[in-house]
DNA sequence: GTAAAGTCTGACATCAGTGTCAGGTTCAAG
DNA sequence: CTTGAACCTGACACTGATGTCAGACTTTAC
């Protein structure tokens, strides 16, 4: 498929998916013409890419743990090296205090919710 | 106390805490040479200011939903505007989505990680 | 009263992903 | 072959919290 059935399946820009491709998160083949053709995968593989990158990891890093991947498509897997280990260690234990501050988050909001739209006491 | 040791107790630069300020999540008493005064209370809240950042509201709607939530100290809360109500609605539901999308990517990295750290094959 | 540490305001820089525009090329349908 | 939609590259702007610096003032300790 080519760029605009990407992001229409997607819901990420062109821009986005031009830029990730730059940053090496994503390949593509091209046409003769130099258009880019995607394989059906890239789907998965752009909606993964967005979750990373909710989750605060930086392309730079994503460019790292993509090819270490266990990929059901039995691609040829890089082993992450022990310093990627590290990091990528390190980036769990940011996404644990996260889970736990958005919970926090989360908790706040849903009592200032509840407490609004509680029945007024007369 | 004075701006340096809220930030030394928070862990928030006092740039950022200038910045609350400004943007009115948090207020502070001034000496009369000027210099900012907070009271106990302010360690809290400016902790609790981090956790919604770090959940990705924005200054404007903490600002908002700040002076609507229930106050330990009882202080004059107002009661959120259904407005206000519509749009943290919408703040929880977009935290829910992000709280799986992390769960989603601890999972990756965690299973990057356990596939690296596992013994090799012989 | 003086020195040193702390604080003030205001301005400019940074980051990284994304929006947007311009000018040109390619593709697919008629 | 033509036309319009889709795509290309490259460049610049934006966002919003935070870093950083300059120059001046305040506070505290001696």
């Amino acid at each position: 498929m080519r760029i605009g059935e990407l992001a229409r399946r997607t819901g990420v820009s062109e821009r986005s998916l031009r830029y990730y491709e730059v940053q090496g998160l994503l390949v593509s083949d091209r046409t003769a013409g130099g258009q880019r053709e995607y394989a059906e995968r890239a789907v998965d593989r752009v909606i993964l890419i967005q979750e990373l990158f909710a989750a605060g990891l930086h392309s730079k890093k994503i460019a790292e743990l993509l090819p270490c991947m266990r990929d059901p498509d039995g691609g040829p897997n890089e082993r992450a090296t022990p310093e990627l280990v590290t990091e990528l260690t390190a980036e769990r234990d940011r996404i644990d205090r996260m889970i736990g501050d958005l919970t926090t988050s989360r908790a706040v909001l849903d009592d200032v919710i509840t407490t609004a739209t509680r029945e007024l006491p007369a």
